[in-house]
DNA sequence: TAATAAAATTAGTCAAGTCTAATTTATTTC
DNA sequence: GAAATAAATTAGACTTGACTAATTTTATTA
């Protein structure tokens, strides 16, 4: 009956049911969930920072209580992953070693996927990484890998096509700006009266602005184009592309 | 006290708690579960299909049983994200269809992501869209988009990176070919005695290899190189990086 | 070394999401 | 239109992974 039960479960989403991942060589057994991924990868982390490792020390860095590790560490050691007796301290197995390993691989090149490539900033890069990295098939991950390498043998090689990409997202709409930004003009959306309207007004591609005044959800907004002052409207500014001057995020 | 206790819950993680998402502009409310998401996004696909949507179609391609989605249209009903009555058809609300395309919008980016620039076949790469979707915080989304926006005006424009991405992505190791598959020598990996040694038995680079025998976990593998019969040892095989002639996975 | 403080565990609860079995409502079919 | 079939729901159970409160063990300190 309880058996049965399981398989049950095992059914769910065609494929890689669950969300867990098929590892290269390790574990026969059931896959370990995104979860206990989680806490593999952490202990992993913490025993490069100190040598010791303590429940204290693992509920503090996923901000849990300690009662959930406890519970954790119980069913990562009848998995073989951790070495652990009651009341003392944590370590992994050889297994477990592994397990964290590639479980920290896809972390490395996910956060430099998001950091390098896509240009965005440390905390954000790693947040993204800690998420998905749970949820990378082994193909998709080597090929990700393939492409972070790639990426980075491109970029000492000065291929233009990075500086192009980087442009690109640099992007922003004038809407995204906030007040007292600077701005390239990149290009104008749309068509028709509006697009035309803007190129009146003096919007035209290459040309500075200056976002004196915007208080979001609030129109409009106050900017300056070479010393003249305009005001338009959120919905307008959304249509204009401009690449920020300064900053980074 | 139960107030408390969500509260305690929404310490966990620090940024963006749980998995999930910050939408763009839509729900003051609670985020929704990726679960949740994952009913919305396939709700709103089988209304594509089919202008009537039953908890039986549902069921069938989530791939889980009528109970579950019964008690799942009932919480998507409280947050106002379905029209639906009980024994009756399902519909989405105006506020449902904004969540639903949002989410489907990072579906359809990541599929090509992976199908497009990492040449993932059609089926892993939804495979994979599906279960990163639900993890894409915005920000990482918009630059994802605009990557794959780049990719493709790249490729239209014809750059050579591309060809190049595509070269390093379809390469393996000698390891990983199967039986009878035929490819060309990449490069060698390592260096020293081991890299001689293969050298020697006439691996070079721009050589076609064709294997003839290879039992996976059975030493050793045996091939030919311009009508020479060689066996080497998977060991071996694994730092020889190949480019395998036709097939497409 | 006895007393106190800190760390860890156990026991019991909760919520999300799944399931089966039994029941109710709709739909077909003769 | 009544009987049979199909679809949907309710009820109750289970798992995972959190939590609090209370207890036990270990470490520290006077």
């Amino acid at each position: 009956m309880h058996k049965v039960y399981v398989t049950m479960k095992m059914r769910r989403r065609q494929g890689n049911p669950f969300n867990f991942n098929d590892y290269p060589d390790t574990s026969m057994d059931t896959p370990l969930s995104p979860n206990m991924e989680d806490y593999m990868e952490n202990i992993s982390m913490l025993l490069k920072e100190h040598d010791v490792v303590r429940v204290k020390d693992i509920a503090k860095k996923l901000n849990i209580r300690m009662p959930s590790v406890t519970a954790a560490l119980q069913k990562l050691k009848e998995k073989g992953l951790v070495d652990y007796e009651k009341y003392g301290h944590v370590q992994l197995t050889t297994k477990g070693k592994e397990v964290a390993d590639s479980i920290y691989e896809k972390h490395s090149f996910l956060t430099e996927f998001f950091k390098e490539i896509l240009s965005m900033n440390t905390q954000e890069a790693e947040e993204q990484a800690c998420k998905l990295e749970h949820h990378l098939s082994s193909n998709a991950s080597n090929r990700m890998q393939r492409f972070v390498e790639f990426y980075k043998q491109e970029q000492l090689d000065g291929q233009q096509w990075i500086n192009r990409l980087d442009s690109v997202l640099e992007e922003k709409r004038l809407s995204e700006l906030k007040e007292g930004q600077k701005a390239e003009i990149i290009r104008i959306l749309g068509s028709g009266p509006l697009k035309k309207r803007l190129l009146e007004m003096g919007f035209r591609k290459g040309e500075i602005i200056h976002v004196l005044k915007y208080a979001p959800l609030k129109d409009p907004i106050e900017i300056s184009i070479k010393d003249f002052l305009l005001s338009i409207r959120v919905e307008e500014a959304h249509s204009i592309i401009v690449k920020p001057l300064g900053s980074h995020d």
